[in-house]
DNA sequence: ACAAATTTTTAGATTTGTCTAAATTTAAAT
DNA sequence: ATTTAAATTTAGACAAATCTAAAAATTTGT
């Protein structure tokens, strides 16, 4: 597998191209930020390969095969990207990039010792859910924090936009995951929140609250 | 810089091609396990760069920014073998493998903090030393066992084959870095050596004694 | 010094991954 | 049901890194 198979089958497993969906050509292109003549090359090639399965102008899917390479790489991106944080204090918007590197080490002893330092974590530093060794993958039981009712409680646990700004913007308002969060009230003019965070409150715009996931208490 | 332009450069001055000296394109070929033809591309590529000096049929020598860039990775390479064996208990003979990959991530950062978690470690786990961030190299003081005349007493700083089954033989016979060593006789017939390493005595061939470093006492 | 052997370079081909421009297919609109 | 627009694929080109085979330069041996 070459760097450039796994980050294709990476984006295609991103743009929910398991199971039965199909992903299209220009979805990747844009994902990838490449061309579409470059994605239809590919396709042929990890179709050829087994990882997934493609018809012409039918668009891509990934098989059980190419699931699994693929969540392979994820759960090897955030088991770095949480090893980043925790033991080399990096704070979680520089982790990415490097991560992008770190997951195309080929070592399976390197990633399983390196899970083993960090006490086998569930997530990364996003909130993202880490694949286990085995292939398990589960998404977070999360809502946005926009579609939570009015009084409604529940616990910060992921980001939706990832961007170095909106995570230095969290940092800055102390907002970090695991800090419970309140609903008090809904602004109808702009959809801002009036929320309390741990005992502070809060006025957040629209789209601070439609990129914090939270799950609902109870 | 492409990776296989870092091999390069870490090749050439694995093979003594600073300073003066030059080195010969077959040389290269030989320790990167390609063609001379090959060499020669990126001999001129290289020097293209100002990273090496490239004469026709006169060989390769590093420039000063050829032997920086080599030692940055030589550094990021010993560094991460380092890291291996202290945090993640990889044996010695595992590390080189990894480290060969591990050494093309580019992130200033990231192996500043892991020297900064390794304590600043001066040397790797073969005895090899860490040039430091500003690219400041020293070659430690050190003399093969086989050259250890006959009652002098010394430490175990390197081994000079790094294969796998050598350190494994070092291994299974509890020879380490940091023992200390006495020559107590040498067999002319063999050029083999009876030496105490710590309290225990030991009868080991010529091609044992011509593996290892000491540091001689005194 | 000169022929032979060795080393090194050139020329041309190959693989991987990418691109542009043109052709084709599919989807949308009238 | 056509026409138009959008998405997708093909054809051909290119850069990076490699290779083989042939040519050129250097070194070695007598
Ligand atoms: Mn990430
Ligand atoms: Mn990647
Ligand atoms: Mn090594
Ligand atoms: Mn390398």
């Amino acid at each position: 597998m070459t760097r450039s198979e796994e980050n294709y089958l990476k984006a295609i497993f991103h743009l929910g191209g398991s199971a039965t969906a199909s992903v299209a050509t220009n979805a990747i292109a844009e994902e990838m930020e490449t061309k579409p003549s470059s994605v239809t090359d590919m396709a042929k090639k990890l179709a050829e390969k087994g990882l997934v399965n493609y018809v012409k102008y039918q668009g891509v899917s990934l098989t059980e095969v190419g699931i699994q390479t693929a969540l392979a790489i994820i759960r090897k991106h955030r088991l770095w990207e949480v090893f980043l944080v925790k033991k080399l204090d990096f704070s979680w918007d520089e982790v990415h990039e490097v991560a992008e590197q770190l997951e195309h080490i080929k070592s399976e002893k390197l990633i399983d010792k390196i899970d083993e330092l960090l006490d086998y974590p569930k997530y990364d530093p996003h909130g993202d859910p880490i694949p286990t060794k085995n292939g398990e993958f589960q998404e977070r039981d999360k809502q946005l924090l926009s579609e939570l009712p009015i009084k409604s409680k529940g616990i910060c646990v992921g980001v939706n936009d990832t961007s170095s700004t909106f995570l230095r913007f969290l940092d800055k308002h102390k907002i970090a995951l695991g800090d419970a969060i309140e609903v008090v009230e809904k602004e109808d003019f702009d959809d801002s929140l009036f929320i309390k965070i741990g005992d502070r409150n809060l006025h957040i715009s629209n789209q601070i609250a439609t990129n914090l996931f939270v799950k609902k208490d109870g």
